[in-house]
Parts: C-alpha cells; sequence; structure tokens
DNA sequence: CATGTCCGATTGTTAGGACATACTCTGATT
DNA sequence: AATCAGAGTATGTCCTAACAATCGGACATG
C-alpha cells in the first residue's frame, strides 16, 4: 500500500508545483508503478513527503479524478481505477484527433474561397451580415485511404489563411500560430449514408454509413472562430471518449 | 458592468458554499441577468460582498469555467460566454439523455436473460469466466416514434433486475437505486447502416442511416457496472456536446 | 509620432489551519 | 451472538494570508 512514489518537485520550475504532481502521478500509473485499483496513500502524508500544502497536493488530485483516472472516497482513500477504463483515455479534444495516431494523415484542398458569408454562416460565427469568410472543403487521408470529407468556414478576421498553408498543416495548428486560443466547442456527432457527391471522394459506395460532425470553436475572448460539417467513413472512424460524473 | 447579482447564500444549508454559488450564477446567466459577454466584478469583490472567502468564490468559478459558462483572463476579468455557444449546454451524461426532453418516452423489452458471460461481455464488464450477468434488449420510443434499440449487459452481483423494473424506468435509475454511484463511462460513437432486423423495429428501411453507441460505465468502487451496445435513428438522434479546453 | 517602460488591476499559485462529514472497524451492551 | 455506539481515519469544506504572473493602458522617452 505504502507506494513510495518518489516524485521529483522542481520549485523553481515555472510549472505549476499541483501540476508537476499530476503529470507525476500520471507518469507512475502509465509505467504500473501505481497499480490500478491500489490505494494512494492520504493527501496530508503525501504533501508532507513533497513538501507542499495539502490544498495543492488536494488541487492535484483534483485533476486526476476529474480525468478519471483516481476515485476518491470520503473516510476511505484515494484509488487508482481499474485499467480496464483507462485505455480509451483522452476524450476527443478540440485538436484534429488525427495527428498523434503515428501514421501521418495528408490533406487535399478541393474547393478554396474568400467569400461572403451565407446566413446560416452568420448565424454559427456570430458575424454582422456582409462580413467575409474563408470557405474550404478538404479531404483527409490516412495511409492513402480516404478517411475524413471536411469543410469548413473560418472569420477572416483572425489571420491569413490559404490553400498552401492547409495542406501543410491542420486548421487548429493554422489558427494557433495567428494567436487563436480555443476554449470551447460544441459539437454534434450523428450518421448519415453516403451520397453520390461524398461515395466516390471516400472511395466507398453510395448508401454506406458515414459519421458526420459539425462543430463550432470558441476562443478564449468568445468569438466563434470556426465551425465545420465533417462527415468520416462509418467502417474506418468513430467517436471515443471518458464521461466523468461531476 | 457593476452586475449586482443578489444571490443569496444560506450558511445552514447542506449544499456546500461554493455550489449555492454555482447555482446562482448558473440561474442569472439562464434567466438573462448576466448578459452574455458581461464582465463580472473580480474575484475578490464578488467573496467580499457574499461574505465569502476567496477561495471558495474562486472554486465555484472554476467550476462554471469548466462546464463552459465563463471564461476567465489573467489581468483582465471573467466574462460570460457569448450565447450562441450556450444553447447545447449540458454534455451528453451518463443519464439517459431522453428523460429530460418533455415529452415521455416509452420502452419495451423485447428480450430478458439471466445467463452465463460470453467472453467478450467478461472482458468489458471485467468478471470472473463463470459469472453470470442480465441480458436485455429493448425499444425506445418517443411519441410513439421508435427512437433506439438497446442491448445491454449488467452484473448480477448489484441488485436485482426484472422485466417489470425495465419496463417502468430508466436502466440508471434502476441501479442508482440499487445503491451504485456512477463516476465515469467510456463511449464511443459511429455510424452504420440499418440491417434487416433494425429496420423494421426502428420502422425504417433497410439501408437508412443509424448512429451507433457503445458504453461502459463504471461505479465509485471501480466495477465495471453495465455494458452496452445501442443504435438510434439518424436522421431523428445525434450526440450533442460541449468540449472545454483544459 | 512611434516605441518602450512602468503601474495598477485581476487572475494564478501556494501555504497552513480548522472544523465537518462519511466510512470502517472495534468494543461494549443487550 | 447480534446489534449498536463510539473511536479513528480520510476526504470535504471553508477560512485567512501572501506573493507571482500577466494584461492593458498610461506615461515617458527617443
Amino acid at each position: 500500500m505504502a507506494n513510495q512514489l518518489h516524485l521529483s518537485i522542481d520549485r523553481s520550475s515555472p510549472v505549476p508545483l499541483y501540476h508537476q504532481v499530476v503529470q507525476g502521478i500520471e507518469a507512475a500509473i502509465h509505467t504500473g508503478l501505481l497499480e490500478p485499483g491500489s490505494r494512494l496513500e492520504n493527501e496530508i502524508d503525501l504533501a508532507a513527503q513533497l513538501n507542499l500544502s495539502r490544498p495543492t497536493m488536494r488541487k492535484a488530485m483534483d485533476e486526476l479524478v476529474r480525468s478519471g483516472l483516481l476515485v476518491r472516497k470520503r473516510g476511505v482513500g484515494t484509488q487508482v481505477v481499474s485499467s480496464q477504463v483507462r485505455r480509451p483515455l483522452e476524450l476527443s479534444s478540440l485538436y484534429d484527433d488525427l495527428t498523434n495516431n503515428g501514421s501521418k494523415p495528408t490533406t487535399e484542398v478541393l474547393t478554396f474561397a474568400h467569400i461572403e458569408a451565407d446566413p446560416a454562416t452568420r448565424e454559427a460565427l456570430h458575424i454582422a451580415a456582409g462580413a467575409k469568410v474563408y470557405h474550404f472543403t478538404r479531404l483527409r487521408k490516412v495511409g492513402g485511404k480516404p478517411l475524413a470529407l471536411m469543410e469548413n468556414w473560418v472569420r477572416d478576421d483572425i489571420t491569413h489563411i490559404d490553400e498552401d498553408l492547409l495542406k501543410a498543416q491542420g486548421l487548429y495548428g493554422i489558427l494557433r500560430s495567428g494567436g487563436v486560443n480555443f476554449r470551447l466547442a460544441t459539437q454534434r456527432i450523428g450518421a448519415m449514408v453516403a451520397n453520390d457527391y461524398q461515395a466516390p471522394l471516400l472511395e466507398t459506395e453510395p448508401g454506406s454509413a458515414l459519421v458526420t460532425m459539425e462543430r463550432t470553436a470558441v476562443d478564449d475572448t468568445g468569438r466563434n472562430v470556426e465551425t465545420g460539417h465533417h462527415v468520416y467513413r462509418g467502417d474506418s472512424y468513430s467517436f471515443e471518449m471518458t464521461l466523468v460524473q461531476r
């Protein structure tokens, strides 16, 4: 039980202490040093061992509980959750879900335009009549196999976008380089069957299943930066996420 | 700017103070008292007005930031996010997503059995060979229209389940009554086309689009309580969620 | 006029202490 | 022997108190 997790805390680092603890415990869990189901020492002792205050220790554990790695129970203690659950850990995030998947995706830009926003886009991005947006469609392939057909609308008052940029890196990478700090996004996931336009591009048959995703992303200043409508091949893509009960 | 949000804090209530603040601000936002985009007063003044300490106030605002209602910026202040984003607020939770939708859903139990778990179920629920589970399929209708076809496997060492119970209330209601405190769930959302078994039950055509969802739920003791495989009519159901950047 | 610098405002981080509440186990009582 | 009460332990909530980091605008300087 008394797992001596010898974390090293660097007080001169710019990384907050509680976050160093989070990283340390995460690492200990992933390397197997902390076994699934094992109990951690109590907050106070742990804090004392690392020369931290209890609030700092608690804040670190709070984050780990929230992300689903730990489970706390009053009067009992804190446990590492069973490994069976932990595999699909990260919830589908604001980042393109593909870039961290080993095989590098390639992107083909099918259409690109800088146009006046239509009413639906104006509402989604919350911009005034007459404002212009970038509108483009892309085809994303992984390992030569088409995976997703993506249509996006982006405000043009944030950063310059062109075809070459889109070919070189993901949309979110471009926007972040342009100084955008994403805060939240709403998305809706559903299903449809491939039509005659989508099927040949995705190299599948009309009538096959597609996963659809609509998303609008907002930055830290409250601007609706981007909205998009994506479809994925149903036989090779699904959204995986971990829900944490609050 | 100086929004006088006259929240009432009841110190004798068993509800934690920070949670009372969360509820109060949520209510103020939903009733329009706090307008989208408006700035809140700073943490210290707000805390002083309510006779709370700053950490308590901060904890409340932390939750609201995490749920996507507020946005904070160091050196600047705290804002209510734009209303455009807030509509599809709650992320699809552990609860049945339908019960809070106005029209009451009805549930038909198609099959019900108490059987020995097959290998796939044993792995999903992390139970030993020879253990038994409840296995059942249900058809859920809203307003007389079939919406979802659900197949579930549930551990039998938690609470008794039978057909009548399932007809009367949702699975999660039954399990919570049985003393289960859900902590987290992993789910995977995808797409498929309706086959000859599913189509007539869902009153749609074979070949139409279906949203698929696989989920495994875990309680606060780390047990994998339940796993399920659901399909929804693609033309009338989609998963809506808000992602918050951490 | 353009640019760099300082300063106030506001959130971010950390500390240390106190008491409340829930769970578990043990010992006492019936 | 079974049941109940209480002690011990661990997390949950709340407080006071600092100092750090960052942002934005005001101000000074070239």
